[in-house]
DNA sequence: TCAGGATATGCGCATATGCGCATAGACAAA
DNA sequence: TTTGTCTATGCGCATATGCGCATATCCTGA
């Protein structure tokens, strides 16, 4: 289903986490906190929100959680993103 | 911002809204509310969200209001609406 | 086995959001 | 002006959701 894509893409700090992840690389929970300027605590949560509507997938290495865009995810899914996140390019653009 | 847009989406009712609505027509509210089941309360609620989101034009004729997809939605927004609704398609397909 | 880093989760709180009910407001026809 | 239809909104309630704090869990290296 769309809905729960939707809904955990509907908070600034998983959509912008989702932003980070659409490299395409794995990303730890460490890492994300950080560069998002939130608690580990809040961070992880967000995380679990993201993994549980299908978007992310997680490893575990070592310490590090690794997540990563879900490599299963539908094309159609992917084209959700894609298009969402290049709104938000758009409108960098226009700002600049 | 894209973010109003996404909250506004995730929502069922809003969104079988916006799929009626992608048929580029006009429809009232008495019309939407009996197609999708909801109180009118309700569903005047959910049409004054959907347009604040910036995704609906409402127009007044005589005791009825007409909403449609805004006609200056960007370009950007309407490949999201598209991407969106692809997905459903592409779930009802596979049910199919 | 122990210490420390990384991640997940329990808990309580504040706010946001969806809902129904009742009513107000807008408009047309009589 | 009155009545009936259509739409919007005030209100109270229940639930969902985001947050911080503390703590549990998992893992590595000494």
């Amino acid at each position: 289903m769309i809905l729960p894509v939707l809904a955990a893409l509907a908070e600034p700090t998983r959509l912008n986490a989702i932003r980070i992840l659409s490299d395409g690389q794995e990303h730890c929970v460490c890492e994300l906190m950080h560069s998002l300027g939130v608690t580990q605590s809040r961070m992880s949560r967000h995380m679990k929100v993201l993994t549980q509507a299908g978007l992310l997938h997680a490893r575990r290495d070592a310490q590090w959680v690794r997540y990563r865009l879900d490599p299963r995810l539908s094309p159609e899914i992917r084209a959700v993103l894609d298009a969402i996140l290049a709104v938000e390019n758009e409108m960098e653009k226009r700002v600049a």
